[in-house]
DNA sequence: TTATAAACTTAGTCCCGTCTAATTTCGCTC
DNA sequence: GAGCGAAATTAGACGGGACTAAGTTTATAA
């Protein structure tokens, strides 16, 4: 058995060493689980000697083949559970993900296949993350454009958004933009803005470079490439 | 904040002074909980310091005005979540109780509500138990007689049945009995054996008397009192 | 009223997951 | 290739929750 802190362990290193499909470090995974690094040191440790990671002294760690299910396992409770909350159990979007995150540990496996039954096997969950199925086949990596990568004049079918920002989830959802939302770009700054058009709507939104780049789109017209 | 583990103890106290309405001893806690009686005795001292429970050496321990309503939150939440799991998630009778006995302590209040309510406010669960309403009042405790109490003859209406044994629970859906059905007594004997007949059906189904002693029934006709 | 068994508590240990402080290693620059 | 700062690890401690072994207290019975 895995302790709930092990598992969320083993999804943070998941998370990260996606982004890089590198070692993760000690530093990086410390500030990811808001500890300090000899925590995760000696977490790590206790994670190798179960085979769960590839731990190499000062160089980081990378999931084993033991260690990836079981991260995927936990990220197929997340997607599944927030989906739930919101369309079976009126949550907002910018709501859910406290909750998954704490149940996503608990939930039995036959709990999360009910739910994904009832929802009729959904691909992604609300902020468009792709949801691993049973057997925990993962979708390919969207585009990997970002809303930073876009040119003005593009037009863009946002793809997902971060799901662990209440405020900005919030933000955004008043403002209609939402996985699957089409936006056009009008205007760029070299001071790291971005100004979206949402859809037909008149609306200017802008929003950081740094949360934009949070945010992938995938191009359906325009300039870029 | 509280760790499950101090929920469990607490709703652990509750059900076993709501038997009896006299202090808990060590010892039954500990054999409730699984433990030895060193870990309640060091339980029991946190929870008094932290005023959940009255505490004397040597004398047991009762829950105070601010442990009762935590217990009572965690019996709403086993109670409700064991209704939507048999009512929306085609959980069996019988599977419910471990699911919900690890979720209790993870779903939060606004969780238990949006279930309830998608329910309608049931007032007692799979297996009879009253529900706490979202201000903890719960029910009256039932007529308190149980299938042990009854005369051969007497026709009785099944209240409730323990929730924590799935075989029992197996078995008694097997043979038709659940909370609403109406059996009659056929035999009891000497040596604590107690036969009923449910409702209209020609089936005896025998039980012992201790499981008899554990299920709860309201008196419709017959020789009792 | 005292002896004794059962129940309870205290003492001390262990594993988990965290921390701070101290040390070691890495990797880069000169 | 020597020195230096950053990153990582080791050392040691702590609170949570459990355990075993060793004392206390209580209650019961003679």
């Amino acid at each position: 058995m895995l302790s709930a802190i092990m598992e969320d362990y083993l999804k943070a290193i998941y998370y990260l060493q996606g982004e890089t499909d590198e070692r993760v470090r000690t530093s990086t995974l410390a500030e990811h689980m808001g500890v300090e690094q000899p925590s995760v040191t000696s977490m790590v440790k206790k994670l190798a000697k179960r085979d769960f990671v590839h731990y190499e002294p000062y160089k980081g760690v990378v999931l084993t083949d033991t260690g990836i299910p079981v991260a995927l396992e936990i990220i197929r409770h997340h997607r599944l559970l927030e989906r739930y909350l919101t369309e079976r159990l009126e949550y907002d979007w910018a709501e859910v993900h406290d909750e998954a995150d704490r149940l996503e540990h608990h939930i039995s496996n036959q709990f999360a296949d009910r739910i994904a039954e009832q929802l009729g096997n959904p691909a992604v969950d609300p902020h468009g993350d792709p949801i691993p199925t049973a057997d925990l086949d993962v979708s390919p990596p969207q585009s990997g454009e970002t809303l930073a990568d876009q040119q003005v004049g593009d037009k863009v079918r946002i793809e997902r958004v971060p799901d662990n920002d209440p405020d900005l989830l919030r933000y955004l959802s008043e403002h209609g933009i939402t996985p699957t939302t089409v936006v056009e770009i009008v205007e760029t700054t070299s001071f790291g803005m971005v100004t979206l058009d949402p859809d037909g709507t008149d609306e200017r939104v802008a929003l950081p470079e740094e949360v934009a780049r949070s945010i992938t789109a995938q191009t359906l017209t325009g300039a870029s490439n």
